[in-house]
DNA sequence: AAGTGGTCTAGACCACATC
DNA sequence: ATGTGGTCTAGACCACTTT
């Protein structure tokens, strides 16, 4: 009796074939976006879940292990394996790339909301988040300061349908993390983005916003994010003065 | 008998343990540096490999299953495990990451030599660099080009006692890529790149490079690349008109 | 002492590419 | 038909953490 068994014996069903430990590591993907097990929580052994899957304890491993390689968990020997706390108010943002100027490490930033509307969607909206004609957008404006300077002057867009009564839930903590919050409430978890950066000037909005003269250079961000099915869920548009910070980034 | 056992028996020696997979590993990527086989060849098999190291089929999997996923050798099934071919002349640059707006695919661009000299390093370079007072550096001035019109001007800087008659050598062929040549003639691989981006104002030398009017916002990146044993390799500067190519990045 | 993840081995069957 | 890497299993010993 193989497992392996039970997806051949179907002939020609070969096409939507999927390993086992990546089957698994769906399964534990769901279960922690469900919240089966809250991030900082103790996963099961992987003897016992390999008992509960009726697999073997390797074949978890392998699955876990993908998991720790995409962060979701964390691997500890001899304590056990945990979800890792991601997108937490109290965690360095995960896509955040700004970095304050000969900084070891994170810098806080404090945040001040300009508006939280909700309107049609540009062109480029629609086409970065995969709308249809005529589909609405939350659009978010704020600027981010650090020790009272501005920095970051950035718009955000979500597709209004894809998360209903967002404009509630986001005011009751305008401070909390955006992708932790469509996490927790959304169940929805965004794993990549995809960045286009380039020089601008700073156009009359931006200068007065960033207290900057008209003409300043700036780095202009561009990030659609997306889930971890490949869905774009989150557009986003930062423009940042950079005489004092700078984005870093590390290749491979 | 268990392979483990040769390096307990000598007490307290578990500092410099290491995992037979990955000393396998370090074996495996001095005979690619040292050009035991080239890039594009196919490797022995796992079990042949396994034979030769005294090790089971699943050690050697898992060595190569980790150079797999930096990129060092692509595993083909029913073929077998190839070095990867990088950094060669017809390979997209590995680390570049500015693209031509709108554009699917990476644009070729054309390299304009300005100079090849060999001068002290500057404070930043000798940081950057970690070398001593007094080191001196070879540094290269340059210009890409896209369709004739000049995109980036940037500035490159090596020790010069890591790479004796660089100027000789490189000058064999200008065109050649940079990262190919040290692999090539030092067996020095750069697997990775640190970068800091930021806006700036062209001054004088930038704007006449790039053709643009003194004060076009550019977009400024400083890069240091490390070797596989994190020394660093190379610094540079590169200083890049965006208006028409955009830097992409993906986070994850 | 007990339980966890980390490493290593050995053998089996599969899908794929080549001959 | 043969050989390759891909997956799965099962069992062993190890190092680390907690009880």
């Amino acid at each position: 009796m193989t497992k392996r068994s039970e997806s051949t014996e179907k002939a020609g069903a070969t096409l939507d074939f999927h390993p086992l430990y990546l089957q698994i590591k769906e399964l534990l993907i769901q279960r922690v976006l469900r919240g089966d097990w809250r991030p900082g929580e103790l996963l099961p052994s992987e003897f016992k879940l390999a008992a509960e899957f009726k697999v073997s304890q390797g074949t978890v491993r392998k699955a876990l292990d993908e998991l720790a390689a995409e962060k979701m968990v964390i691997r500890m020997q001899g304590k056990g394996t945990f979800v890792a706390a991601r997108n937490t108010r109290h965690t360095p943002l995960h896509f955040f790339r700004l970095t304050i100027d000969n900084a070891r490490r994170w810098q806080p930033r404090n945040t001040k909301l300009l508006s939280l509307t909700r309107e049609p969607a540009t062109e480029t909206e629609a086409a970065s988040l995969a709308l249809s004609a005529g589909a609405r957008v939350y659009r978010i404006h704020r600027v981010r300061y650090f020790e009272n300077t501005p920095m970051i002057y950035e718009i955000l867009s979500l597709a209004e349908d894809r998360f209903p009564n967002f404009e509630a839930i986001f005011r009751k903590d305008e401070r909390a993390n955006l992708y932790g919050l469509l996490e927790q409430t959304y169940g929805v978890l965004v794993v990549k983005a995809d960045e286009m950066l380039r020089a601008c000037s700073a156009n009359e909005r931006e200068s007065s916003m960033l207290g900057v003269t008209p003409g300043t250079p700036l780095l202009s961000i561009e990030r659609v994010s997306f889930g971890i099915d490949g869905t774009p869920i989150e557009r986003r548009r930062m423009v940042c003065e950079t005489s004092r910070q700078h984005y870093a980034t590390t290749l491979t």
